[in-house]
Parts: C-alpha cells; structure tokens; sequence
DNA sequence: GTTCGTCGTGTCTGTTCATGCCCGATTGAA
DNA sequence: TTCAATCGGGCATGAACAGACACGACGAAC
C-alpha cells in the first residue's frame, strides 16, 4: 500500500468517526506510529485534518459542521442510489452545471475517468473534486462563499450564470413539492439555485424522500421546472404518480 | 508493442485496478522497470496518473492533493519561512487578496483562527482551505480552472478582480528581477496576476531567491509594482539592496 | 546503399524516499 | 505536581528513482 492510499484511507477513516488515533491506525495499517504521524503530519499540511495529541480530527467537523458530517451520514444509501442513478443523465459530451450539496458531490465524486464534459459549479468541494480530472474542463462560478455549504452566492455568481447556457443541470434542494415549490433556507443559496435552472436546458433535481414535502424559507422554483426527480424509493408511488402528472420525470432508485 | 500502446494499456490498468505498481507492469509488458518508470512520467505529466513512490495512482481516485504542499519539497524550509514573515503582513482588518502558489497556500494556512479578514482569491486549494475559518469572509474569484496550479483564470477571474480594490495582495511569480519584472510560464494566468497587482493597493511578492533572476514567458508586471518583497537569506545583500533602491523594501527572512 | 539523426530501450551509478528505530523533549491527565 | 504517553528530530537501511550514456532499430536525405 502507498504512503497516499493509506493517507486517503485515514482521511476517510476520519471524517467517518469524526476522529482517529495513531496507535489503532497503526495496528490497522501494519505500520509504526512515527509512519503514521507522518502520514497525519502530512494530511495536516494539506489543511485535511487538525493534528491533536495522540491523533486527528478532520477539518470539517472541527468547529461548527456537525450538521454537515451528520447530513452526510443520515440517509447515506439512499444518497448513493440516487448518484448512481444520475450518471446515467450525464451528457456524453457537453456542459453540466452542478448545484453544491451533499448528493450532487457524491455523482461528481463517480464521474468516471474517462468521461469528457464541461462542468461549471458553484460548490467548492465540487470543484476542488473535479479540478483534476483529466477529461474535464472546469469552469469555477466566483463570489461570496457561504461557510455553511461552501458555496459562493451573491452577484459574482448570479451574473456568471446569466451569461451561461448548459446542457443539464443537476440541482439539490432542502424540500419540494407540487404545491410549495423548491425552497432551501438561505435566500442567497436560492437566488443562484434560479440562476443555474434558468441557464440549463434540462433541469435534473437530486432529493431523497424525506425532502418530499418539507418546505423551507426560500423557493428558488417549481416543480414544473424540473425535468426529471431523481429521488428513492421512500417517496409512494402515489405522489410520484401525482409529481409525474405536472409533467415531471420521475426516477425512485 | 509501442510505447504509446503500453502507456494506454497501463492507463487503463490504473483505472480498473485503481493502482499499478513499476514491478508488475515491468514483468507484465516484459520491458525493464525504468521504461515503465518513463511511462508513467509520461502518463503523470498528461495529468492522467499520479506517481507515487513504487507505482501510480489514477487522478481522481484520491480526493487530496497531497503534493500541493510538497510538491517542490526544494526549498520548503524557506518557503515555510517566508510564510510566516508574510503573516506579518496581514491587516488586522480589511481585505486581502491572495494568489495562487504553494507559498501562498503556506500563509492561508497559517492565518490564526481569530483573524478577522476579508479574502479573495482565485485559488482553489487556498479557498478549500479558509472556507471554514471561522473570522474570514471569502470571495471567490471564478474563472476557467488550470489544471496544474488549480486556480481560475480568463474572463470571468479577469472581470472579477477589474471590480474590486483590496488592501493588500500577496502574490507568487516564478521569476523576478529588475530588468524582466515579474514572470510567470502561462499567460493567462499572469492575466490573472496582473488583474489582481491593479486591484491592490499595497503588493507583496513572496518569492524564494531561487526564483530571483528568472525569467518565464509571460510577464506580469515590474518590480517596482512590488512595495514589498518577502524571500528567504538566499538572496544576496547585494541584490537586497539593488531591488531596495528601485523603491520595493526586502525582508529576507 | 550509406550515413546520419532520432527514438525507444536497457544499463549503470549516485541520489532520494519511505520506513523503522532510538532518545530526549513535550504534553496532558490524574 | 507528577508521570506515563506522545511527539519530533536524527539516523540507518533497503527499495525506488533519475540522469547519463550506450545500443540498436528505423527512416530520411544524399
């Protein structure tokens, strides 16, 4: 195993415990404790972790994303069938915007190498996921950067995707529903959220189901302007039934 | 087989495996360690693999980048050095831009957790960084993303920092001097640089001695756009005190 | 057909890297 | 305050690496 696997591996062996210690890293890796600092000394540099005595903890959770970590862990498989089936919406080739949230990362975390796309984001994590891969051509959406998603929002932004034109868009949203819409709580996230459905020829929404029905402070849309709901089994076939009449694809992976 | 066929065949070995190692490709194609050692230089330098120490790992496979910070492991002692003279430089209050570069990357990363900061920055590793720090307002300049350096350039980066007015700008080149000014190998990001020279009304070059002398195919700007220039002990006193009587002060940390 | 340059490959040699071990310094919990 | 755990720097070692050079195949120009 390479020193950047293992490296790779603590890193996610951190972010899923939320801490990790040299000693069992050690004993698990079959290697000593200095090769383990190194390894965390490394990760501390690269602004990963936060080195703490007798072990690590990662970056995100330090201070005040408990949410974030706990959002990504709750309703982890059903996020990951709905990624799994948005690869298949991804165009061959052309241009993708992806919208920040937890869903949307983990489909560009399984773009495959081979792809070969124009993708433009406004979400840091995104982008910094997507930066090197070599098939595609990254275009960064600038402006204010919201600690919380990290996701630039504001004029900067807005602007940069009045001037755009995509072939699909791949949006998140905190709640939706036929009557009261896409909503998300921050007015800022949902104004750029407008901007990125109204730049994209075909709109693609990434929910589970919990989010069917739940509304929050600010609506960026409808339901109608939603081509296609990937969502899970969760949500009755009922509502999707319902959804489907208001001229929605409807996908329960 | 042909070296091109081989490298194809390794790339797509990489890929399903999600690692190759010299020895096993060696056996494998029944050439010598060193061919494929050539290979995947080759293969890195496309930006398609990432060599590790015994092998390689295709790009993506790993969401870090573990060499941002040690890639030029050259000179890290005065890096680190020249970083942490640079903090002296950040105002208490206000707004600072940051460029992109490896020394840069080192400040951003130094910036105490109860600084209270305005940041902008093209760079995707520095905004990765500072996202969740807690005190910093971050502004992210968008733009095409460069693979190499991670940072955005053209159009909308250039329109950005056209629109702003910062207080300080800390800003990396590959080469400096008197007589050729600031030089950096790719034109549009040196657009970029100069973009952000304008925008600030004080400017600091981190820049190690060895940049010092020289010079890349694009040019950015003068030294005497520099009011301050950070390097390490590197640099000649001689040399100190010629750029000093061209009006830029030296710290030679 | 000969000659020359280029390219891919192999060989050699000194250098760098990853890791493990050791020891004094530092830390944090009782 | 004390003491055991942890840390960090220095050093050793074997594997991996990089640069220089040589060899042979191939193709172009004469």
């Amino acid at each position: 195993m390479y020193a950047p696997e293992r490296q790779q591996e603590i890193l996610r062996l951190a972010r899923d415990g939320g801490r990790v210690d040299v000693l069992s890293l050690a004993e698990e890796f079959q290697v000593t404790a200095e090769t383990i600092r190194r390894d965390l000394k490394a990760l501390d540099r690269a602004g990963l972790v936060r080195r703490v005595h007798g072990g690590a903890i990662p970056v995100g959770r330090l201070d005040f994303e408990p949410d974030l970590a706990e959002r990504e862990s709750t309703a982890a498989d059903e996020k990951d069938r709905i990624a799994k089936a948005a690869l298949a919406e991804l165009p061959t080739e052309g241009t993708m915007i992806l919208d920040a949230g937890t869903t949307v990362a983990r489909v560009a975390a399984a773009i495959p190498l081979e792809a070969s796309l124009t993708v433009v984001t406004h979400s840091l994590p995104i982008a910094a996921r997507l930066a090197d891969h070599p098939g595609i051509q990254l275009h960064l959406v600038g402006g204010r950067v919201r600690h919380r998603t990290r996701a630039a929002v504001d004029a900067w932004a807005l602007r940069a995707y009045g001037e755009i034109r995509a072939d699909v868009l791949l949006v998140a949203a905190n709640g939706f529903s036929a009557e009261h819409g896409l909503t998300t709580p921050d007015l800022a996230e949902a104004a750029v959220k407008r901007a990125a459905v109204a730049a994209a020829r075909r709109v693609v929404l990434l929910a589970d189901s919990a989010k069917h029905g739940q509304e929050h402070f600010a609506r960026f849309g409808d339901l109608s302007d939603v081509d296609l709901l990937i969502t899970d089994s969760g949500l009755s076939p009922e509502d999707a039934a319902a959804i489907e009449r208001g001229g929605t694809e409807v996908v329960r992976a």
